[in-house]
RNA sequence: GUGGUUGUAGCUCAGCUGGUUAGAGCACCAGAUUGUGGUUCUGGGGGUCGUCGGUUCGAACCCGAUCAUCCACCCCA
């Protein structure tokens, strides 16, 4: 054995063949569906310049992006007084001098960059759609990493109302064609939230009364009561703050009653009219199998939303959120194109992946590499089994050969441990007559046919 | 960054208050008279007990440090 430790980076991750069959059923069912509503796919770089990243996640977020360090010698770079001054300097300093490149920590930054850098090639409303893996330096825990994937869709340059409803009729398909047995789409709006600080005389402290308050569903009312009282937000704030937000009354006649609690604040009302066009668009275009629900506690954290937002929870299994997204409508401002609204989700396939892994959800035909084994009795033989393979590719059937003339068992071993269901007995006699034995793993029972019987015996 | 948990075979773990050559199950490899597997039986390989140091006649076990892990918090997907 190796002395040598042999293992990835914290929070990482090998994702063997099996899989890989899965997470890939995953992201092609979401592409898919981006696709069949005209988003188009789009990649960036693995690494962003380090100026493109700080400052757009907050101070704690600057932390958590992974900063590669220059190539080349990078401490020549620095000055004598530099380096004896990083002491007091920090290591912001010392991170500025000698890394100017960082791994992305999320798609929707990068995205904007991309508008902005293309604005003029870029036909608006931009629909894209991207998934690829992003990096955080967090303290990895329980369904949490430090290099996990995300699955963006987003549409700029247009503040239409439209995009929300669309955005959530994919949530809805993605996780119906996934097979899902029942979620819920949950739907709020930052100006109804923004709305009710102001009416509250809050407004100075809204990020921190947001985090509190996204807490909900996990501590539940007393905690997030606990925790905003903590935060110093008078009883009798929290108590009215409570009053609307955990109303009990359903949908349409909730937003009634939101906009007579609204009236005379424009910000709020804002919300409310904006909710209401997405309740009725959505009514007249009923979802498939998602139950919408209009959840005044829904903060989320990031803080770039400005209109709608949106989270998803699966049914019957203890998880956090699968899906998230809403509406900011300066992202692009922070790299000087102003006034281009934008709209987007995300699917936290990892998290998708676990909730199918337990309720079972993934197709059996997946877990399996390939449908037929054709055994080796030889090397007469296996040529003839080289011809057959292709005529069975050809008819769409997965089909490799065993490298070489062993035991049959092993033969038989190396199928069932790879899930094959069929093997093709191919010996001398088989090769002279053209009629071979198809042998069915799962049922132990064995036809024999020629080819086109054999095909279509597989194909039943 | 803060608090706690756990480190023994590829995996899951056992190892009584410190006492000879550290065990089990699963997995792996090879056989049970070479054209039919999953079962069963037999045999086999594999661990300097995370690492370094200390206490002791003697340490997987006690002490210290260090690294890693998992969990919770902060924050987040």
């Amino acid at each position: 054995m190796s002395k040598i430790q042999v293992s990835v980076p914290k929070g990482t991750r090998d994702f063997g063949p099996e899989v890989m069959r899965k997470r890939n059923y995953i992201f092609g069912v979401i592409a898919a569906v981006y696709e069949k509503f005209g988003y188009q796919p789009l990649e960036t770089p693995s690494m962003e310049l380090l100026s493109t990243l700080t400052g757009k996640y907050g101070e704690e977020g600057d932390k958590l992006i992974f900063k590669i360090l220059n190539n080349g010698a990078y401490l020549s770079k620095l000055s004598p007084e530099d380096l004896a001054s990083l002491k007091e300097r920090g290591e912001k300093f010392l991170t500025s001098k000698i890394s100017e490149k960082a791994l992305r920590y999320d798609l929707t930054v990068p995205f904007a960059r991309f508008v902005v850098q293309h604005r003029n090639d870029i036909v608006f409303p931009f629909k894209r759609y991207q998934i690829q893996p992003v990096w955080r330096a967090d303290n990895p825990q329980r369904g949490r990493y430090r290099e996990f994937y995300q699955c963006d869709a987003d549409v700029v340059g247009s503040p239409s109302l439209l995009y929300e409803a669309e955005l959530v009729q994919i949530f809805d398909e993605v996780l119906d064609t996934l097979g899902l047995p029942g979620f819920s789409i949950k739907i709020n709006n930052r100006k109804i939230l923004g709305g009710l600080a102001e009416v509250l005389g809050i407004e100075d402290r809204f990020a921190s009364f947001l985090i509190g308050l996204d807490k909900l569903d996990k501590i539940g009312e007393d905690g997030v009561r606990k925790e905003l009282t903590e935060r110093g937000f008078e009883e009798g704030t929290i108590h009215k703050a409570f009053e609307i937000l955990l109303d009990p009354a359903a949908a349409p006649q909730k937003l009634d009653e939101l906009q007579a609690f609204f009236s005379g604040n424009a910000t709020g009302s804002k919300g409310v009219e904006e909710l209401r066009f997405i309740w009725t668009a959505l009514e007249s275009a009923p979802l498939r199998k998602a139950t919408l629900e209009l959840d005044l506690s829904l903060a989320r954290g990031l803080d770039y939303y400005t209109g709608a937002i949106f989270e998803v929870k699966a049914h019957g299994v203890q998880m956090g959120s699968i899906c998230g997204g809403g509406r900011y409508d300066n992202l692009t401002g922070i790299f000087g194109l102003e006034g281009v609204s934008g709209v987007g989700i995300s699917f936290g396939a990892d998290r998708i992946y676990d909730v199918m892994e337990e309720l079972k959800l993934f197709p059996q035909a997946l877990s399996r590499s390939s449908d037929l084994l054709i055994t080796n009795f030889g090397e007469k033989e296996a040529l003839h089994g080289l011809q057959l393979a292709q005529e069975l590719r050809a008819a769409g059937i997965k089909t490799e050969i065993y490298p070489e003339a062993g035991k049959l068992k092993k033969q038989f071993e190396y199928a069932t441990k790879k899930g094959i269901p069929y093997l093709l007995m191919l010996g001398e006699n088989e090769v002279n007559t053209g009629i071979y034995g198809l042998k069915n793993q799962l049922s132990g029972e064995q036809i024999n046919g020629n080819i086109q019987q054999i095909i279509s015996e597989i194909k039943k």
